[in-house]
DNA sequence: TGCTAAGCGAGACGGTACGTCCCGTCTTAAT
DNA sequence: ATTAAGACGGGACGTACCGTCTCGCTTAGCA
């Protein structure tokens, strides 16, 4: 569903779908093959077979285009509810990653370059591809305060940040992907910081292993023992 | 000193020193007066007084001529080296933003959109913009480890990561720079997770921090008491 | 009452007359502030205040559009018939000077351009521009022709095309208008070659004018003599 | 030799003079495939093989390429000097018909037309597409003054403006171009209006053509005997 | 008098061409 | 030999306008 930030009118001849869905595949085909610096609405238009008018009518400009065909790609998996705090945050370095890595790093930096110095793009920027991921994770995040297994005081946000700020960091850093030893490192450090009681965290999440095989999708954060 | 990444030669006319110095001027210029977007070589070569081929002579491009503008202002300051791990380690977060804070926010992300797809670039980018800001961190985490306030097996690079990369997570992002309780709570939640014996580290601040006043330019983190 | 080529069909809503009007009147205005280029349907839509479609309804294009509003105010003056072939003859010019005079030369020229490619628009063009004046001064040849004043075997068409096309040249190719005295010098040049016997006509001319004080609207031609 | 009304500076790159060439051969081209209408400076940069700067580079817009290509292709015969004047002046028609023929009518009137409204621009044309052919046939005209052949105080000027607007009268407006019938006795009227004495020179005509059999391309206007 | 359908008005569409900015390169003259 | 600088060839921009299509409303003519 191309969402164009720019609404059809109710009068007049109606938008012609196919070249929504035809400028959307364009622009992503381009922004694979070449780089966002390839991604120029004259070659979108060319390959998408029709005219730079027709683009801009839709949207208001390569960065408005870009963040809409992304956007539309985007696709965040939602954390599992399992009970077990320990690994249902330890899926949240996932839960970005995966969010991410859909785009390629120097797409995203640039795309968020373009949106920077522009506050209406910025906001949308945020809205649609940090936000999904951040408010996911922010569920496990308020289910672990709700079950009282965060300290606290903890702030909610800063948590959210802290998490998001690292895998973007990476993505765009490069020094690869965050490995998966390293997000449990990372939890591990997050969780030490901000779990009421992270022994009895890692305690039930080594219960609940025990007595039921892994299942299919859930994964466990094995802290390493202290 | 703007360092030319291309040697002038030694044979033939000698370049002008003072078209170098003026090129760089009119690029921070520029920078500052209309963003990222208007630095085109045509604007600083207008600006400087020159012409776009004794840039090009100079640079290879936009990006290395505003990374050698940029990296000719940033200024990373020392952290203090007081004795006490959760100052000094306080400190960390305001080494990155004191870095960055030299540089709008829109004007890094597109700076490093610029160099991320090249890897000679990305890595000159790196070095110069966000290396010296992390191995400064990284000194005083080294005193740290050495004086043993850190668990055993805590991850360096990891967690010099989760300091740069939250900075600059908000440097780029807005909601505006890291605010100093907002840094504290991070420094909090960082240090129950990789200190060895947070309370102590706490403690021993407080004993200095009650012993003499604070030194002028070294701010405790005041932890909240569990 | 401004002719619309295409006829309105009986069925259905029928049309507003204020829109042929206000399109005339605006074709017209804009004719005359912005030239022949600053007619597009689009600007006479917007300043008639209706849209284009409905000036599509009424006519094929630009071309047609301006022919209909151009020749609704062609004015074409009768030449007298005094009995003097001199004197009428030499009213000619007159009338072409005056058909033309009511539209500015880069107009006539540009819309004869977009007339020119297209058969059924050319004709268009000469029957409502060009045939009026030309059969006015026809009708005064005629009846030269008629009293035996011209040679036999001269050619009617020619010399009208020849009195024609010098107005037509001179109004397209400034030189500014044609001016009086050369008007009679090109009348002489005719007519010494089309007359049967000129110095006759001359004679006879002079006889009438010594005869009755000149009749408000005839002016003479006051050949010189040979 | 295509001449650019641009002149090419002096310092800097040289023009590429294939340019040249090859975008006024592909003005021709277009505009004898697709009339006036068909030759946007878009149709000519993809045909010729190069961009629209390169072209604008050169000429100022689509009316001086236009006039620049067709004046390239002008060719204006010079008419004879045979001592004839009855022949050399019956030459002057073929003069700015054959000057005329080279042009697709519903082009050079389009060209005039986008000439019209600026008089740089329409003092180019004249130049370059009215005057040489005007210039060829004042000679002749000079000839026969210079002989005493005309009247004295015959308008030079008018004279050719009468040769020059019938041919270019129908060079426009169709009728297709003057038959030579229609010429002679165009050029019959225009000389007893202006000769001293066309009997005369009618004999004299005669007496040459008897002398010498017809030199090649030399016709005589047989004017028919009154 | 109420219904139907043709034609109307207007708005927006898809697309061509425009004239301009900037890029990266080449050429000449000076040092 | 290499500089400084001007201009080049070309890619892309964002806009004006074209000619067309679609909508919803109006109105004449038929039931």
């Amino acid at each position: 569903m191309p969402e164009s930030p720019r609404p059809a009118p109710k009068a007049g001849r109606p938008r012609d779908r196919h070249i929504d869905r035809a400028v959307i595949a364009a622009t992503l085909e381009i922004q694979e093959e070449a780089g966002y610096a390839g991604v120029s609405l004259e070659a979108v238009a060319r390959r998408a077979g029709t005219s730079r008018p027709a683009i801009y009518r839709r949207w208001p400009g390569r960065a408005h285009l870009l963040l809409a065909a992304i956007a539309d790609r985007l696709d965040v998996p939602e954390p599992p509810d399992t009970g077990c705090t320990l690994c249902d945050i330890g899926e949240s370095f996932n839960v970005f990653v995966a969010a991410y890595r859909t785009i390629r790093p120097e797409v995203l930096s640039a795309l968020y370059a373009e949106c920077a110095p522009d506050p209406e793009l910025r906001g949308r920027y945020l809205r649609t591809i940090v936000e999904p991921a951040r408010q996911a994770v922010g569920r496990t995040l308020d289910r672990a305060i709700a079950r009282g297994d965060l300290r606290a005081g903890v702030d909610r946000e800063l948590l959210l940040d802290m998490v998001g700020s690292l895998v973007h960091y990476r993505a765009m850093f490069g020094r690869a992907h965050l490995a998966d030893d390293e997000a449990e490192r990372a939890i591990e450090v997050l969780l030490r910081g901000a779990a009421a009681d992270y022994a009895a965290l890692v305690e039930h999440s080594e219960a609940l292993e025990r007595e039921h095989l892994d299942r299919p999708g859930v994964r466990h954060a094995r802290a390493s023992r202290p």
